[in-house]
RNA sequence: GGUGCGGUAGUUCAGCUGGUUAGAAUACGUGCCUGUCACGCACGGGGUCGCGAGUUCGAGUCUCGUCCGCACCGCCA
């Protein structure tokens, strides 16, 4: 036995036990007769000492001790003659009688404190001293309990945790597939599944009609704060179910979530249709904790003679509030930032409403009374700012969004701790690719169009195809996608439609989900399902936007993993049992 | 694939319009110190200024290329 406490366990009612400790040393401070040692585990940080009664040989060990040595010892529990508030153990120390030195450390490359010193970089490379520190260690218990909770709340609904294969088949829709080779079969290959979309959907054929799984899902795209290579979701899905079921079902859960990980109380989650968030915030996952809605006004603008808005497929605006004061500078920076590529808008036109009157960069297009009514029509009061521009449709909303997060940050309306979750229903089910000319699933080709539009779906019809709403529903949470679902396709005459609306030959169809197709030809249950993003989850709890901390093991912006430093070459005898051909570049 | 920012002691950073021997803090080492808990005081060691080319009498500083990191756009059914 090693320990009979941990180092976040003494107290003051423990004084004159006789203990034993392990972990590692956070500092030493050495005060020449006197030795402090602070002695730290998971559970925290126990002050050992040594003074002049230590016995000599432990007096001596204790001079050679340096940063993250790990150490065992048996000692004294005494109060302290001067107490740390700072920290739970801060009552007693360790008056050391035994010190056995089971590791010696060299000097990390960056101190193991809440404050580092080390950069991301260093941290990244050094990952297993980076997960001793504070903050890393508390956002994977954070995510402890979120796992346990969503499990708990799970099993008491009836749901059964079901594994899925993790090498199945790859389907080059929608994002790019990892794939791992077949020795036994050379030349053939696996896939990492983005998801388990069709396993899941094959055990409520099989008759587990609700299933959950906290399952790694893998997408080889690029990368972002909240994007990782190997991710984590709560799949589920369960049958017969329509979509109030599910919304029921799973908004209990993110209640049960955020009342017993934040102690936060949910209301009801409420629901915006996709069509309204488009046009009220321009895209389909509003932050919702502030109002500054967008308004289109491209045909009360158009007309006056200035060009930028009359020849605009779209005019829209939203209105700062208070921001009226800001200066001739301020705006010139607010108009850079939006013409920013990522941004992608032409320009911007402001109106102050000043004590004044109103002040704009276009009052010599606009008679006063015109202004007066853009203002009207945005509802801004004296001393609000409104901001207007202009595009095609797609472009201007997505530019207002991104201005609007914008002003909504600078004005400290998107605040830390507050949060404002909704459901985003009746999205499209399709996409249409005019370069490409073809339709692409907006969700994914196993997604069921709602029943009042399934004639539509069946007409074939493309322009009828393109009004088609999916049986769909997002969860969002503060602008962040948290999860997604749908109800889905149980009709084999549905989903052979589906496929041929996509463009899929029969043959192609038949290859890729012929299973799925087959499966259904033996009783499908109706089904229905979400999942969740169990990462980003943590992160939006732990008040992060990034779930890198959030990752034991995360990888970094370019894919990898600079610790154990993957992916990395293999040799040729490993690919040549693998039957792949050895590339010429190679050894070079 | 693209845009922006960054890369200088172990670490975090400063280093101006190019100009002596590249600094600070912290960490580390040594000495002193019996109540510290960011201990204190004194002294000390520590640098391929990411890498390569170019401009220049002279480059940490300017130019080009390249590698690495972060954020974002594209991408993520």
């Amino acid at each position: 036995m090693y320990r009979t406490h941990t180092c976040g366990e003494l107290r003051l009612a423990d004084a004159s036990k006789k203990v034993q400790l392990a972990g590692w040393v956070q500092r030493v401070r050495r005060l020449g007769g006197m030795t402090f040692i602070d002695l730290r585990d998971r559970y925290g940080i126990t002050q050992l000492t040594v003074s002049e009664k230590t016995p000599e040989n432990i007096r001596l060990a204790a001079e050679k001790l340096g940063r993250e040595f790990v150490l065992q010892v048996e000692g004294l529990v005494v109060e302290r003659t001067s107490k740390n508030s700072k920290i739970p153990t801060g009552d007693v120390e360790v008056s050391l009688l035994a010190l056995r030195v089971l590791s010696a450390a060299e000097l990390p490359p960056f101190t193991i404190e809440d404050e580092s010193d080390g950069g991301e970089e260093l941290r990244a490379k050094y990952r297993y001293l980076d997960l001793r520190r504070n903050p890393v260690k508390n956002a994977l218990m954070l995510r402890h309990r979120v796992a346990q909770e969503a499990r708990k709340y799970l099993d008491a609904q009836n749901f059964l945790e079901i594994e899925t294969p993790f090498l199945i088949k790859s389907t080059p829709e929608g994002a790019r597939d990892f794939v791992v080779p077949s020795r036994v079969h050379p030349g053939e290959f696996y896939a990492l599944p983005q998801s388990p979309q069709t396993f899941k959907q094959l055990l409520m054929v099989a008759g587990y009609d609700r299933y959950f799984q906290l399952v790694r899902c893998f997408r080889d795209e690029d990368l972002r704060a909240d994007r990782q290579p190997e991710f984590t979701q709560i799949d589920c899905e369960m049958a017969f179910v329509e979509r109030e079921d599910i919304l029921q079902t799973f908004g209990g859960m993110m209640q049960h979530l955020f009342r017993r990980v934040l102690d936060v109380a949910l209301d009801a989650i409420p629901r915006m249709t996709y069509a309204d968030a488009m046009r009220d915030y321009g895209c389909d996952k509003p932050d919702v904790r502030f109002g500054m809605k967008i308004k289109e006004l491209t045909q009360q603008v158009q007309g006056n003679g200035f060009a930028a808005f009359d020849s605009a497929a779209y005019v829209g605006g939203i209105c700062a509030s208070g921001c009226a004061a800001y200066t001739r500078r301020q705006l010139d920076e607010l108009t850079e930032w939006v013409k920013r590529p990522q941004i992608g808008a032409k320009g911007l036109v402001y109106l102050r409403l000043t004590d004044d009157g109103v002040k704009s960069s276009v009052d010599k297009f606009y008679p006063a009374e015109a202004l007066q009514q853009l203002a009207a029509a945005l509802g801004a009061r004296q001393g609000d700012l409104i901001l207007l521009l202009a595009g095609n449709r797609k472009q201007a909303l997505n530019a207002l969004c991104e201005l609007r997060l914008e002003m909504g940050a600078r004005l400290g309306l998107r605040r830390r701790g507050a949060f404002a979750p909704l459901w985003v229903v009746d999205f499209p089910l399709l996409d249409w690719d005019s370069e490409a000319q073809r339709f692409y699933a907006m969700h994914h080709p196993f997604t069921a169009p709602q029943p009042n539009d399934l004639p539509l779906f069946m007409s074939g019809d493309r322009e009828a195809l393109k009004s088609v709403r999916a049986d769909a529903y997002d969860f969002v949470v503060n602008g962040v996608e948290l999860g997604g679902g749908s109800i889905r396709i149980f009709d084999a005459a549905i989903q052979q439609q589906m496929f041929k609306v996509l463009g899929f030959t029969p043959e192609d169809a038949e290859y890729k989900f012929g299973f799925l197709t087959s499966a259904f030809k033996f009783g499908a249950p109706p089904h229905g399902g979400i999942a969740f993003g169990f990462d980003r989850l943590c992160s939006m709890f732990g008040g992060s936007d990034s779930i890198r901390d959030y990752i034991a093991f995360p990888k970094n912006n370019a894919a990898r993993d600079t610790m154990i430093d993957s992916p990395s070459r293999i040799d040729n005898a490993q690919l040549e049992e693998l039957g792949i051909e050895v590339a010429g570049e190679r050894g070079k």
